[in-house]
DNA sequence: AAGATCGTCAACCGCCATTAA
DNA sequence: ATTAATGGCGGTTGACGATCT
């Protein structure tokens, strides 16, 4: 930490002298303390006063940061969970590096965040697989293992674990599930394009609901969108997660934290939440959405995790995939 | 056991947009 | 209209704990 507490070189001007008393570096209890019982009492705002009235050697910045990362009262901490990983992925592949943007989906969490997120969890697999996490082939495959990985995984969660299925056979499914892609990724053509072809290939299946079934894919994600919001048709629509709005992008109320996302053909409109991303994974609808089945099918619970790293991407057998591009 | 490496995340920096004077 | 202050955002850094060798 000492790289934080730099000392200014000496100055005889008065806010010179205040430069030199800043602290950096980690905020102390007491420094918590103060920050929290004068915004309690004055509220947020003018941040640079805020610092000198409160007695905080700090500049504004530093106090608005940390009441917003992490003091305030609603921000969430802990792991992330499949629901809010997943709407981090979606929202990532429709507006990119938008942090705070896609923040303000996800209530209490931060953009700070979700950047951490995002750069030691989503880049990290890019990196290992030595693909551009912009790339179309690493967002292909974000769509096709990882989402789908992750609408598994909330939906088991949302079965409180009552089904399980022993090691061998989810083993046995994923490898079943790799040899097909291999197969299919090796028949196609040269370059990083491979995983688009697959893609492709499952958007020209004659089984267009298979096809949705296996991939959650981008500007198709929205498609996939509508087949959750198909799904919903299913349920009461009182009770339904869904409502139809006429919301051309995505939104969020104040009022329900509700995700209004539009597809990009004007059609049906969704708005679902949390909440409704987890009941939709409870759904059995949601289920073969979640379970894909055919050519993408994969079926490890340990995918998607608490740590990403660990099992999520099983790296081995994607590098064998990506070797074959 | 100890050093090296990795992963996470709080905090800082610089830039830009907005607002107030 | 101009300028300084402030707020907000995305990128980056570095401390520190965990894991590996």
């Amino acid at each position: 930490m000492s790289s934080f507490n730099k000392s200014s070189v000496s100055c005889s001007s008065e806010d010179d002298a205040d430069q030199q008393q800043l602290r950096r570096g980690p905020w102390t209890l007491d420094e918590d303390s103060l920050l929290i019982h004068y915004i309690a009492r004055h509220g947020e705002g003018r941040w640079n006063l805020l610092a000198k009235r409160a007695g905080l050697r700090r500049t504004g910045k530093s106090c608005r940061l940390r009441w917003l990362n992490y003091l305030k009262p609603d921000v969430k901490r802990g792991n992330l969970t499949p629901q809010e990983q997943f709407l981090i992925l979606e929202l990532h592949s429709k507006w990119g590096n938008r942090w705070s943007k896609i923040a303000q989906h996800l209530p209490g969490r931060t953009d700070n965040e979700i950047k951490n997120y995002w750069r030691t969890r989503v880049q990290k697999q890019a990196r290992h697989l030595k693909i551009d996490a912009n790339s179309t082939a690493f967002q292909n495959i974000v769509r096709c293992f990882w989402m789908p990985r992750l609408l598994q995984k909330m939906e088991n969660s949302s079965e409180n674990s009552a089904v399980s299925q022993s090691l061998d056979q989810v083993a046995s499914a994923q490898h079943q599930a790799l040899m097909t892609l291999q197969q299919q990724v090796a028949g196609q053509g040269p370059g990083s394009e491979a995983v688009q072809n697959l893609e492709n290939q499952e958007q020209n299946s004659s089984d267009s609901e298979h096809c949705a079934s296996s991939c959650v894919s981008s500007s198709e994600s929205m498609n996939n969108y509508n087949n959750i919001s198909q799904i919903s048709q299913f349920a009461d629509y009182q009770s339904s997660p869904f409502q139809i709005v006429g919301n051309s992008d995505y939104n969020v109320t104040d009022a329900k934290d509700c995700y209004y996302v539009n597809d990009d053909n004007n059609s049906n409109t969704g708005c679902y939440d949390m909440e409704t991303i987890n009941q939709l994974a409870s759904t059995s609808a949601l289920g073969d959405f979640a379970n894909p089945v055919g050519d993408c099918h994969m079926a490890e619970n340990n995918w998607v995790g608490d740590g990403f790293a660990d099992g999520l991407w099983n790296m081995g057998e994607l590098w064998d995939l990506r070797n074959l591009q």
